[in-house]
Order: C-alpha cells, then sequence, then structure tokens
DNA sequence: CAATCTAGTTTAAAAAGTCAAGTGATGTAA
DNA sequence: TTACATCACTTGACTTTTTAAACTAGATTG
C-alpha cells in the first residue's frame, strides 16, 4: 500500500534534481563566485564540456542558477553563471555534506569506479 | 587558479556517493526504519532490483548501510538493510534537502525529461 | 601569422541504468 | 498436492547517459 506519492513530494524532487551527475558539483563551484564555462568545467573537475553545457541548462529551467553575456562593449563576451537567490540557499545542503563528508568519509578514497 | 584537489577533498568525495542515482532516496527510505529488499525497492519508488542490489552493495562497503540476514530459526529468512551510525547522520543532509525543496521547487514540475 | 584563450557543439564509444524474466527457497491457501 | 505469492536477488538484452576527443568560430597575444 501507499508507495509514498514520489511527483507530489517536493524531498523526492528536489533529490531528483540534486543527485543529478555533477549538480551538486556545480552548485558548490558557483558558491564560491560566479564563473565562466571553461572557469567553471575546471572548478568542477572532471565533468566534460557536453553534460557541463546540459546540465546548465537543466539549472537554468529550474531557475537555480543564472547565465549571463559579460557586455564588454564589443570584447571578448564570456558567458557568467552563478547562483540564483534559491541557488544560494543549496549552501545550506553542501554545508551539511560537508560536515558529514569530513566526519564520515575523511580520507576514505572510493575507487572501484 | 586552484583547481580544487577533488581526490583529497572529503566534500567532493562526499558529493561523489550522494549523487549517486538513488542512493539518497535509498537513505532516506532507511531514515524512515529498516527494510527487506523489496520493502525497500517500493519504499524508493522506481528503482530496479539490478540497480538496487549494486547500491546497496557500495553503500554497505562505504559503511553507510548494514545489511543483516534476519535470523528467524529456521523460517524465511529475510534481508534486513538499515543505516549505520554514519548513514544515521545523513539525517541532517536529508533535512537540509527537505527543507530547501520546500521552499523552492513546490509544486514546480521539472517535466521535460 | 601562429598560438592560446573564449564558449560551446559534434561524434562515436563506453559506461551506467533499466527492464522483464528467471531462480530457488519458503510460505499460504484450496 | 497443486498452485500461486513472496522473498532476495541474478541474468542478459536493451536504452539512456556520460565520456573523450576533435572541431567550430571569434578574440587576444606575441
Amino acid at each position: 500500500m501507499t508507495t509514498d506519492q514520489p511527483s507530489f513530494c517536493p524531498v523526492y524532487q528536489a533529490i531528483g534534481v540534486l543527485q543529478e551527475k555533477w549538480v551538486l558539483h556545480i552548485v558548490r563551484s558557483l558558491l564560491d563566485g560566479e564563473k565562466g564555462f571553461n572557469e567553471l568545467a575546471r572548478a568542477v573537475g572532471g565533468c566534460n564540456s557536453a553534460t557541463l553545457t546540459q546540465r546548465l541548462e537543466h539549472l537554468e529551467t529550474l531557475d537555480i542558477i543564472h547565465k549571463r553575456t559579460e557586455d564588454t562593449h564589443g570584447k571578448l563576451a564570456r558567458s557568467i553563471y552563478s547562483l540564483s537567490p534559491a541557488g544560494l540557499e543549496l549552501q545550506t545542503v553542501i554545508d551539511a555534506i560537508d560536515t558529514w563528508g569530513r566526519a564520515h568519509l575523511k580520507f576514505a578514497v572510493q575507487k572501484t569506479a
């Protein structure tokens, strides 16, 4: 009976968004300050550009990040990605993960793939 | 500069674990109480048995969950999955996600796929 | 002009996840 | 006793996602 109603549960939805590969890494990087595309790719570390593009688009439609094209009067226009107010509030989630990770993973290497 | 050193950073590792598909759902289900395999599958909602088996094995090696085979003196022996102390502490992470989800996703349907 | 930076896109291949069905044990009802 | 359900998975085929690597195209630097 009553398998919990996934689609109507905000937590279930939130988990659905945050468990997408690279999403938490992206958010964490942006909590550190807004970044351009390649800059973000480097900070995230390991995400390839195709996936990153897709993730950024998705996060933008969810209004978690904001994309702005730097207006440098004719000069090289960079795309700048930053967190929206909703995105900024993910700081608490990252902090919780941070605390937990330090307490329970430490140096444990989880290779294997 | 200073791309943060992914492999040595506990937060990076923690994110790596928690962003695996179904992991947060599994933890959330188990925070609600220990469960058998099929029971857990139903609670998680949508994860197939092959993936679930794999995830549970991984989480067990990380000492986040614990598997115990119910000792029912000869009767049908169920496998019972429960959270380890480390796993229980993920409550704070789930809570943070919960709070964030309620505040920022509400009923927003993220269709499209 | 060549190299390097910007922000991506394209491609094919590999990895990850899903699905349906099956296994073998136990238990339950007719 | 037959038959069907539940338990915890396993298997193999299939689909989806992620990947590396190359590539486009404009801007800047020397």
